[in-house]
DNA sequence: ACAGCTTCTTCACAGGAGGATCACGCGCAG
DNA sequence: CTGCGCGTGATCCTCCTGTGAAGAAGCTGT
């Protein structure tokens, strides 16, 4: 039989993070990610439940620099929130906290979005 | 019972791979590949459906240093993809993760028109 | 050793996916 | 209300990948 190779596994419940083999799941299926998107959600998901500054995800991620007009980081926890949304519609997953950076909690949100006609 | 000696099999449906046999068959009947391109194909069935870097691809056939402008592992993708394909047309064996590397995975491919920005 | 054929390596160019940045508007805190 | 932080679509551009083909190296039979 074929071995799996496992590395670092970190896991959220129905979100399923595995940086070394390139891979994101949301029960058992795979996130279709860019390396970037997969770098941000790996250290947010290394970091999950506290609260991470821009800054500390940025030298995480990106290996340059800080600018304090960098926005990148909002850029890329935009394009995370629409792909987790997609996989698991009705949940939050990154959070803002105002002034002090992003925190990533899978969990349930009553106020679900439907896609309104609006007229 | 003339049973040969198979060694390693690996099978992927109607796809077989054996190596120590120099062999790679479709339906029982065997592909032609050259040393290359079925040592290629060998190292991508093993680590079938997962996500394989140019860099471990490279270490495992070619045994030399590796080189970032190293294009040998894309030039035999290409030639293993169109023998895949004349064998079985209409499917797609290996997938292509762009900044990660490729993912051998038979699967038959739907004509269908899908739009180009799905991640 | 040599010729002729096959296979491997490398190059060059094209097309496109993904990344960095911008611009505008909303919203939260004070 | 007001200002700054954040959300978000769009744009520009880099560099990653696909691909044909040329050049180098290897094999085989004589």
């Amino acid at each position: 039989m074929s071995t799996a190779p496992a590395g670092e596994v970190i896991n959220l419940g129905r979100l399923e993070v595995r940086p070394d083999e390139f891979l994101a799941t949301v029960d058992g299926r795979p996130l279709r990610l860019t390396v970037r998107e997969l770098q941000l959600l790996t250290e947010l998901a290394r970091r999950h439940d506290r609260i991470v500054s821009r800054r500390e995800l940025y030298a995480a991620v990106w290996r340059r620099p800080f600018r304090n007009e960098e926005r990148s980081v909002d850029v890329y926890v935009r394009k995370l929130r629409r792909k987790l949304e997609g996989a698991m519609p009705g949940w939050v997953f990154i959070h803002t906290h105002f002034g002090f950076g992003y925190r990533l909690s899978p969990q349930f949100s009553q106020v679900f979005h439907t896609p309104a006609t609006r007229r």
